[in-house]
DNA sequence: TATGCTAAACGAAACGTTTCATGAAATTTC
DNA sequence: GAAATTTCATGAAACGTTTCGTTTAGCATA
């Protein structure tokens, strides 16, 4: 007497077993009214079974997937490694999967993954992206982190301006007189530009002396090494504090530094920004502005899961605190 | 004159707008032989009105998802990011979609995270998990990184006894006279603790004395800090080397050894293992066994979309290097 | 007991593909 | 030139859900 055991239960199955119709089924699968009598044989038949729903039907069917992609240009870099985890934690929280695509910074990547996922239906797309022109389907909610895009685009990112003044005044209160503010990056409008205005305001407000070097992004590094060996005189730089604007930045420029016969903190004070820890929960990389990285996933995800699109404000900026890393003067 | 655009186009629409029947266009849109002129239409139709496939359908239909779920730990640790990163790549290639689930160590969230996978029809999974009985559907294609699980269950792994065996024979090289292997970890059976037996041949061979020091992974942090203050008189270490399971320990022993007072590499080398970077390019947290994180990843997706299943090796090891971090004597 | 009303189960239709039996057209063969 | 063969487009059926108009059962009222 052979059961048929070739093929993954059904709702039908399920039905049949219970002696109900499909539609109770599905409501009970979806938690939806259901006299207490057929709840508990459908539930007995789903258990016997092991029944499990085809979200493929599912998503069909209702066009409902419980499915977000996250963009990301990589996972290597903590910040990114973070949010990644962050994300993967709220999205879990409310039972929705993450379909991760790794873009690499490349505008062509990224609107291929856009468009591969257009295919799949996914209920929303949160990206950090680069691409000035990305297409994104107007029908599938779309949030971005660090980059405005347009109205009804949100865009969740740490509070940039606040984090910049921040580091200007940490430096000023570390006793600096003369600082640099290193930038490189996307020259494009974006949120993390606001750290230099940020940083130029405090540094005005503390009557710090302070210069800028800002490299775009096909630049070569170089325009750091000569910027900093053009301040560079008898073995003494001419700078007394540094505001990189990430972590990773900084810990290059560390490098080029002690390539230089410079000792951090003691010759030259740093900070970065991002909050980059070694392996999730190690001391910070360099003494730095945090940014909330639980925060901005938990504001991403909320945002492209809200029902009502109209009530999704442009712009969400998050508070960023200081952390010591060691490459400022004072005892943590 | 208004077009009905309120809803995506479907097949059929493409096939209304060339003119033709309902599979020709299927068959143009998976790449199957159709007369020339046919296509030509079809593929005009397509382009005209931006149709794409609803894989959601196609899932239903076909039962293949193009998308394989990756579970690890997390994306903090920079081996895992690493892995996810190389993983992203591999599939990527071959159009595949990559669902990143993040387990955090925990055999609840693992086996939870496989049965939501099994729903999603997933193509295939590969896991890197720690729940030693897990229960995998046995018709979707399963492989393992680094924990071997049974027949029929392909295990991709580093040669992590080589591995041990080349961080003996580096410290021995280095000129240590006395070393320890510190590890912290599963107790499973798995492929990561053969670092323990090569390290432990690889002494043996170059007349290394050497002593362990295992924690398992409930195990407090503190029972490593015992067993150096044990081995430490009037300011010295009884070790001039130690070999740490992984860079993450590593670079947490490090911290310890700095409190004691103690200068790497001058005063003890160390040799972690996993291949840890900062951003994914910045230099080696510590000098360490690296892992050929790409050739994995590659090899997982080979083995997991592999066709004919019985051909599916049970193990495979694949080559480690060495790499200075820093944290041994030699220069680079 | 007959009537009206509510609540909830029922099951057919639809979602957008793939597949396959059918048949038409083109090509080959004698 | 007719018959046999091959080639390939056709379109209906099926995949496993959700949805919704219909029906039934249960209960209160008179």
């Amino acid at each position: 007497m052979m059961r048929k055991m070739s093929t993954a239960p059904t709702m039908k199955d399920v039905a049949r077993e219970a002696g109900v119709a499909l539609g109770t089924v599905s409501k009970v699968v979806n938690g939806l009214p259901v006299g207490e009598n057929y709840r508990i044989r459908v539930e007995a038949a789903i258990e016997k079974l092991d029944y499990q729903v085809n979200s493929y039907a599912q998503g069909l069917k209702s066009s409902r997937t419980y499915s977000i992609a996250v963009l990301l240009p990589n996972t290597f870099n903590p910040f990114f490694a973070d949010l990644a985890h962050q994300l993967n934690l709220a999205l879990q929280k409310r039972r929705y999967k993450m379909l991760l695509c790794c873009t690499a910074f490349n505008p062509t990547e990224e609107q291929e993954y856009i468009n591969m996922v257009r295919q799949n239906k996914v209920d929303g797309i949160i990206g950090l992206t680069y691409n000035p022109d990305l297409v994104v389907e107007p029908d599938t909610p779309y949030v971005t982190i660090d980059r405005y895009m347009g109205p009804g685009i949100p865009c969740v990112a740490s509070d940039n301006y606040a984090g910049g003044q921040m580091a200007a005044e940490k430096l000023a209160d570390l006793g600096c007189k003369k600082v640099a503010f290193l930038r490189i990056g996307s020259s494009l409008t974006n949120e993390p530009n606001k750290r230099r205005s940020g940083f130029e305001n405090g540094c005005l407000a503390r009557q710090l002396n302070y210069e800028m070097k800002i490299l775009d992004d096909g630049d070569p590094f170089d325009g750091f090494i000569d910027f900093l060996r053009e301040h560079f005189h008898n073995g003494k730089l001419d700078f007394d504090g540094l505001f990189c604007v990430t972590d990773n930045l900084a810990f290059q420029i560390m490098k080029v530094l002690e390539s230089m016969g410079l000792k951090v903190p003691e010759d030259v004070q740093i900070i970065g920004f991002d909050g980059a820890r070694m392996f999730g929960d190690g001391r910070y990389v360099c003494s730095t502005i945090v940014q909330p990285t639980d925060a901005i996933a938990e504001m991403c995800v909320e945002l492209v899961l809200m029902d009502n699109a109209a009530l999704r404000p442009p712009l969400v900026c998050l508070p960023v605190s200081y952390a010591y890393g060691g490459t400022t003067m004072e005892r943590p």
